[in-house]
DNA sequence: AGCACGCCGACT
DNA sequence: GTCGGCGTGCTC
C-alpha cells in the first residue's frame, strides 16, 4: 500500500485485464471537477488510450515512482452515474469478464472512440417543418382543424403551454395525424412533458379487466423496485399495457427504456408510440448509424428524451431520471449476449431496476422457464392477460402423421388439402421451415460422396438462386459442382429440404398463386423486408415461406392456415433447453395465424405424434408445457434449480485443448472452493468450426453463490495459466445454448 | 488487445 | 554476422 498525499485515479481500460489501472491526477486543470464516471486520456504502454475514470482513492498498491498522470479529462461532467457505474462492476464481477470492456459495451460506439458531442437543449414547444405539411386536403379534418393547421403552415412556430391548451381542441387530432406521418415533431422541454403526454394520449382509452389490472399492479409500484412478468397471449393487448403505464410514468416525469429482441419487430412499436406520445422517443439498435446511437444515448443521459426504444446493448443507456424498464418478449435468446462479454439483457436489468428502485415489466405469451420460476419463487409478480383482444380467436393446433406417406418436397397430401382449402377463401397461408438454401446436403448417387466443408464438421448447403454451395457455419462458399469430384462419373443429387426447394415445388403446384420466400438470404438488401410486408399486408401474396424470422412478431391478419413443415428437427437434441424453445418458437409461429375475425389452424407435421412436448402443447397449452418442463428441469437438477457456467475452449491444433484441461483440473484439485461440480470436458457437438477444434467444460453448482465463488477463485487463477495462453477460452455464465 | 523484447533459422 | 519468425509478458 502506498500512500503519498495525492489523490490516486483509478481507471478501467478497455483490454482483457480485469484489473484497474491507476494514475495521478492531470498535470492541469481543477481536481474538483474530474468525478467517476468520465471518460480520460491516459498515456498506457508506448502510446495512448481511452479509459473510463471508476473510482478516485487515497492510496495505490502500484510503486508510485512508476504512476503517469492521465492525459487529459475527456468530460467535464460524468457520463455515467454512480448506479450505472455500480451496475457496470456488478456484471463485471458476476460474469467474469474484464472490467474495461464490460464499461465500454455501456457506451455507444462513438463516445468510445473518445467523441465529444453537444447535444443542443430544446427550449420551448417548436413545432418544426410544417412547411412540409402540405397533405391537408388528404387529412379530411373539420373546417376548424384546417384553419389551425393553415396558420401552423404559414410559419414555423413556437408556442407557449397557455397558447397550446388553448389549440389544443382544434388541431389535436391533425398534429397527431402529422406525428404519425412523420410530417412534423414535437419537442418538449422537460417540465411540459406531463402535458404533451395527454395531449396526445387522453382519447379511446380501453382495457380489459386483466390488462387494467395489470395497469394497475405496475403504476402502484411505481418509485420503487418490484418485478412483473406480464403473461399475454398473441393479440392479448400487451403493448396497450405497456402505453399505459408508460403515459403514468411520463406524467411522474420519468424515462422508460424499453428494450426489444430484434429490430424487425419495432416499425410497428415504434409507430405505436409516436402516435401516443409527444414526448422525444429516442431509438438504438444496430441499422442505425454511430451519430445517431449516439445522440440517443446522451439525449437519454440529459433527460431531454422521455422514451428509448432499442435492443440488447441499449440496457446500459444512463438514465437522468429512470421511472421504468420494460423487456418485451422476455424469453426470447437474443438479449443474451452469444461473443464477449455475454451477459443476459433481461437479467441484469432486472438488477439494474433493484439498483435504480424502479418497476421492471417483463413481458411474453411464452415466458421463459427461468421467470416462470421466478414467479413461483415469488420474486416475480405474474400478471396474466388469457384474453385475446377484440374479436381475434385463439388458433387450433393440429398435428398431421407423416410416417410412411408421400410427400411433395416436404408437403403432405393433406397439408396440401388444406392450402387449398384455405387459398380457395381467399385467405393467406404461411408455412414454416428453419432451414435456409436448397437443400442441406449435395450427395453422389454413384458413390456416397458428400459436399463437405474443410474448415467445419458440417455439409454445404446447396443454393440454386445464388448457384452455389455453402457452409452455414464459415464464411466458405464455393461454386456448385455439376459432377462428382470423388468418382467422376456418378450424378450429385440435393438431399433434404430448404426453403428455396419448397418455394420451387410450390410454384409448380400453386401456378396462379403468389408465394414468397422470407429467409435471411432473400431479404437480404435494404428495405426489401418491409416491401415484402407490405405486399403481404396489401394482399397481393397468398403464400409466404420463411425460417425464424417469420415467428417474430409481424401482423399477417389475414394469415388463417399455419404449418410447420418439419417440427422434429427441433424434437431431438443433446441441449436441454431445446425443448423450451421448440414449444416458444411453435406457439410464437402459431400466433401469426387469425389474428383478426377469422379463426386460425396451425399445422405441424411430424413423425412423432404421440410426442409428449407436442400433445401437451396442442391439448394443454404452454403454460401446462411449461410446469411439466420444470418438473422435469427439477428432478434433474438442471436450471433454472441449479446455476451453471460453460468454459468454452477453442485451438487451432487439436491436442491443445486436452492439455489445458489437464492443467485445469490439476488447478481445480487445488482450490478451497470445491463444492461445484465439473461436468466434462465433452467435445463441442460440431468438433471443428472456421478451423478451430472446440471443447467445453461445464461447471453447476444449486447454489448461485457458491458457483460464484468457485468461480471467484478460478478465474483469476485460470487467467495466469500457462496453458490457458495457448487456447482461446472463454466462459459463460447461465449459458443459453450448451455449444 | 497491442506492442516490445527475445532467442533461433536463412540471407547479404 | 543480421533480418525476421512469432512465443512470452507487460501495460498504471
Amino acid at each position: 500500500m502506498q500512500q503519498c498525499g495525492k489523490p490516486i485515479f483509478k481507471v478501467a481500460i478497455s483490454i482483457p485485464v480485469y484489473r484497474l489501472f491507476d494514475y495521478l491526477a492531470p498535470d492541469d486543470g481543477a481536481l474538483e471537477a474530474i468525478k467517476p464516471g468520465v471518460r480520460v486520456e491516459v498515456p498506457f504502454g508506448n502510446g495512448k488510450k481511452m479509459g473510463y475514470l471508476l473510482e478516485i482513492a487515497p492510496h495505490s498498491e502500484f510503486d508510485l515512482v512508476k504512476l503517469k498522470p492521465i492525459i487529459r479529462v475527456i468530460d467535464s461532467y460524468p457520463l455515467l452515474f454512480d448506479k450505472d457505474l455500480r451496475l457496470l462492476q456488478w456484471a463485471a464481477r458476476y460474469y467474469h469478464h474484464p472490467i474495461g470492456v464490460v464499461i465500454s459495451t455501456a457506451f455507444p460506439a462513438a463516445l468510445r472512440q473518445g467523441k465529444v458531442m453537444l447535444i443542443k437543449p430544446q427550449k420551448c414547444y417548436a413545432l418544426t417543418d410544417l412547411g412540409r405539411a402540405t397533405t391537408s386536403q388528404q387529412l379530411q379534418r373539420s373546417p376548424k382543424q384546417l384553419r389551425a393547421l393553415e396558420k401552423f403552415q404559414s410559419s414555423s412556430v413556437s408556442l407557449t403551454e397557455a397558447e397550446l391548451t388553448a389549440w389544443e381542441e382544434g388541431w389535436r387530432p391533425v398534429v397527431k395525424q402529422l406525428i404519425k406521418k412523420q410530417l412534423i415533431q414535437l419537442s418538449l422541454t422537460e417540465t411540459s412533458i406531463t402535458k404533451a403526454a395527454g395531449l396526445l394520449s387522453k382519447s379511446a382509452l380501453s382495457a380489459n379487466i386483466q390488462q387494467q389490472a395489470a395497469i394497475d399492479a405496475v403504476c402502484g409500484s411505481l418509485g420503487q423496485f418490484g418485478v412483473f412478468l406480464l403473461d399475454g397471449v398473441t393479440g392479448s393487448g400487451k403493448t396497450e399495457v405497456y402505453l399505459q403505464i408508460i403515459l403514468k410514468v411520463l406524467e411522474r416525469g420519468q424515462q422508460i427504456l424499453v428494450l426489444v429482441p430484434e429490430i424487425t419487430l419495432t416499425p410497428q412499436l415504434e409507430d405505436r408510440f409516436r402516435q401516443r406520445f409527444a414526448v422525444d422517443i429516442v431509438l438504438s439498435h444496430s441499422k442505425l448509424t454511430d451519430k445517431q446511437r449516439a445522440v440517443a444515448w446522451l439525449k437519454m443521459q440529459q433527460g431531454q428524451a422521455s422514451i428509448l426504444l432499442g435492443t440488447r446493448s441499449a440496457l446500459f443507456t444512463p438514465l437522468e431520471n429512470p421511472g421504468l424498464i420494460i423487456l418485451d418478449e422476455e424469453h426470447d435468446a437474443s438479449f443474451k449476449q452469444q461473443e464477449g462479454f455475454r451477459f443476459s439483457a433481461r437479467d441484469i436489468a432486472v438488477v439494474r431496476g433493484q439498483l435504480l428502485n424502479i418497476p421492471v415489466l417483463l413481458g411474453s405469451a411464452t415466458p421463459s422457464l427461468e421467470s416462470l420460476h421466478n414467479v413461483n419463487k415469488r420474486r416475480y409478480q405474474l400478471l396474466a392477460l388469457p384474453d385475446r383482444a377484440g374479436k381475434a380467436i385463439e388458433p387450433t393446433l393440429h398435428l398431421i402423421d407423416i410416417r410412411n406417406k408421400r410427400m411433395q418436397e416436404g408437403l403432405s397430401a393433406a397439408l396440401l388439402e388444406e392450402m387449398h382449402k384455405t387459398l380457395a377463401k381467399q385467405e393467406q397461408v404461411l408455412l414454416f421451415l428453419n432451414r435456409r438454401g436448397f437443400a442441406p446436403t449435395l450427395i453422389c448417387h454413384g458413390c456416397g460422396w458428400v459436399a463437405r466443408c474443410h474448415r467445419c464438421d458440417a455439409n454445404l448447403v446447396i443454393h440454386v438462386d445464388e448457384n452455389c454451395l455453402r457452409c452455414h457455419h464459415c464464411a466458405k462458399e464455393q461454386p456448385l459442382l455439376r459432377r462428382c469430384p470423388e468418382c467422376k462419373v456418378g450424378e450429385l443429387t440435393p438431399l433434404g429440404l430448404g426453403t428455396e426447394r419448397v418455394e420451387k415445388v410450390l410454384a409448380k403446384l400453386f401456378p396462379n398463386k403468389v408465394a414468397v420466400r422470407l429467409d435471411r438470404d432473400s431479404t437480404q438488401g435494404k428495405g426489401v423486408l418491409e416491401d415484402y410486408l407490405l405486399q403481404i399486408n396489401n394482399g397481393e401474396v397468398d403464400i409466404i415461406l420463411g425460417t425464424q424470422m417469420l415467428a417474430k412478431g409481424h401482423h399477417f391478419p389475414n394469415v388463417t392456415l399455419v404449418a410447420i413443415l418439419d417440427v422434429d428437427s427441433g424434437l431431438f437434441s443433446i441441449d436441454f433447453h431445446a425443448a423450451e424453445k421448440l414449444a416458444q418458437m411453435i406457439v410464437q409461429v402459431s400466433g401469426r395465424a387469425g389474428r383478426a375475425e377469422k379463426r386460425g389452424k396451425v399445422i405441424m407435421q411430424t413423425r412423432q405424434p404421440e410426442h409428449p412436448l407436442l400433445t401437451t402443447l396442442i391439448q394443454q397449452g404452454y403454460q401446462h408445457f411449461a410446469i411439466s418442463a420444470l418438473a422435469e428441469r427439477q428432478q434433474a437438477s438442471l436450471p433454472p434449480f441449479s446455476y451453471q457456467a460453460l468454459l468454452r475452449v477453442q485451438a487451432t491444433e487439436v491436442d491443445m485443448p486436452s492439455i489445458f484441461f489437464q492443467a485445469l483440473t490439476d488447478l481445480i484439485k487445488t482450490l478451497n472452493v470445491r463444492h461445484t461440480q465439473v461436468l466434462g470436458p465433452v467435445s463441442a457437438p460440431m468438433v471443428r468450426r472456421a478451423g478451430l477444434y472446440r471443447y467445453q467444460l461445464l461447471f453447476q453448482n444449486n447454489q448461485r453463490k457458491e458457483l460464484q465463488h468457485f468461480l471467484d477463485e478460478l478465474v483469476p487463477k485460470l487467467a495466469v495459466l500457462k496453458q490457458a495462453k495457448k487456447v482461446h477460452w472463454t466462459l459463460d455464465v447461465d449459458p443459453v445454448d450448451l455449444y
